[in-house]
DNA sequence: TAACTTTGCTAACACTGTTAGGAAAAATAA
DNA sequence: TTATTTTTCCTAACAGTGTTAGCAAAGTTA
């Protein structure tokens, strides 16, 4: 009998369901104005529906936040595979950190922006950690090819996503009113610091 | 007749009384949870007594993110005064910025945290292009002090300020289970940064 | 004392996330 | 086919949020 079955397909048909109503209406409205109500109006159902599928609001952000991290670990993976030499990939990965952020920046305010309860879904998100895990080892073999090898690899990290969040999140606040064709400031900057962090981590 | 004058020093003082609320409020219960209507039962008044003396909750809000500014500047300040060498004052002024960040928490997730409207602000709360003025400054001297003063002085200062913001907001994320005593990863993370953008600037 | 101004309250509007309880529909058993 | 049980899903409410219209009371002036 595959009514069970059948039953399933249903549930994930609307769980897919609500999930594309959310984004569509993030894109449309801003991250700030999703909310549940609406969401379940426009997909016809009422709003305890949402919760059998999601355990609360945050919930459902939170796959967006996965979601969010798969897409820019595959362009950083991708930047990296462009370059052999590990400086060259440490540049290429944050131009794709920045990229995404610029493409996708709902995705990022849903990443790093809401909330400040961040700090236990560091541990929860496993996408996270494969990020992370990622840059870590780029910067381990950029530091291995250089010419002071004994420095702290946890601190290198931290450091280098920190320049990438810092500049990220100052220019998106302040690039707003940026017109078509104008330079792109945040990448620039985004290079020469880059560039300064590559220079002291290799000498 | 001093009527007029007493009827503004009350009305002062009521505002005085919201803000000291207000902060009481956000130092107990965290940012998020400030609401106008707590603070209303709190000083005993009803709620539209708050809105003639703020127009929203966002201006009463924009009253700390100035007084934060004014505080950072004053940080930054005696920070850079202790020292003679632009480098050093820049590295000073760095590690400020992080006593500042660690020290008034409420005040950062003010600043920058909530909300993404930080934009129009930039240029509406003064104090802010004041902290700007000031490290712009510094920066100009060491580039001048420097070996290659071609730089993009704007560049470099945006630059400076998203790697401070960036290591302060990661590590307020991932710090807050750390314990008394602890080493300090975040400074460690922020004086070895600097130390490669002081690098990469002066040469 | 009468007229006017200011002050500040009640009550509502329009939202938010979340959940309890019951009605309708579907699946199973007799 | 009818009766029983399970699943689904909606209505309605709770407890909040920011914000504002309208009116009563208090204070000030003539």
């Amino acid at each position: 009998m595959g009514i069970a079955e059948r039953r399933y397909r249903q549930k994930e048909e609307v769980r897919s369901l609500i999930l594309d109503t959310a984004w569509k209406q993030i894109q449309e409205e801003g991250v700030q104005s999703l909310s549940v109500r609406k969401v379940a109006d426009a997909i016809e159902y009422s709003v305890p529906v949402i919760y059998s599928h999601f355990e609360s609001k945050e919930a459902l952000i939170g796959e967006f936040v996965r979601r969010g991290f798969c897409l820019l670990t595959r362009m950083a993976i991708e930047a990296r595979d462009a370059y052999d030499k590990p400086t060259a990939q440490l540049t290429a990965i944050a131009l794709a950190y920045w990229e995404f952020a610029s493409q996708n920046l709902e995705y990022y305010q849903l990443m790093f922006g809401l909330g400040i309860p961040t700090c236990e879904k560091a541990h929860s998100v496993s996408e996270i950690l494969t990020f992370g895990g990622l840059v870590k080892d780029v910067i381990q073999k950029a530091v291995l090819s250089g010419s002071h090898p004994a420095v702290d690899l946890e601190l290198k990290f931290q450091s280098y996503w920190s320049i990438l969040h810092g500049i990220v999140s100052i220019r998106l606040k302040h690039n707003c009113n940026r017109k078509e064709g104008d330079p792109d400031l945040g990448k620039a900057i985004l290079e020469d610091t880059i560039k300064g962090y590559i220079y002291a981590l290799v000498g």
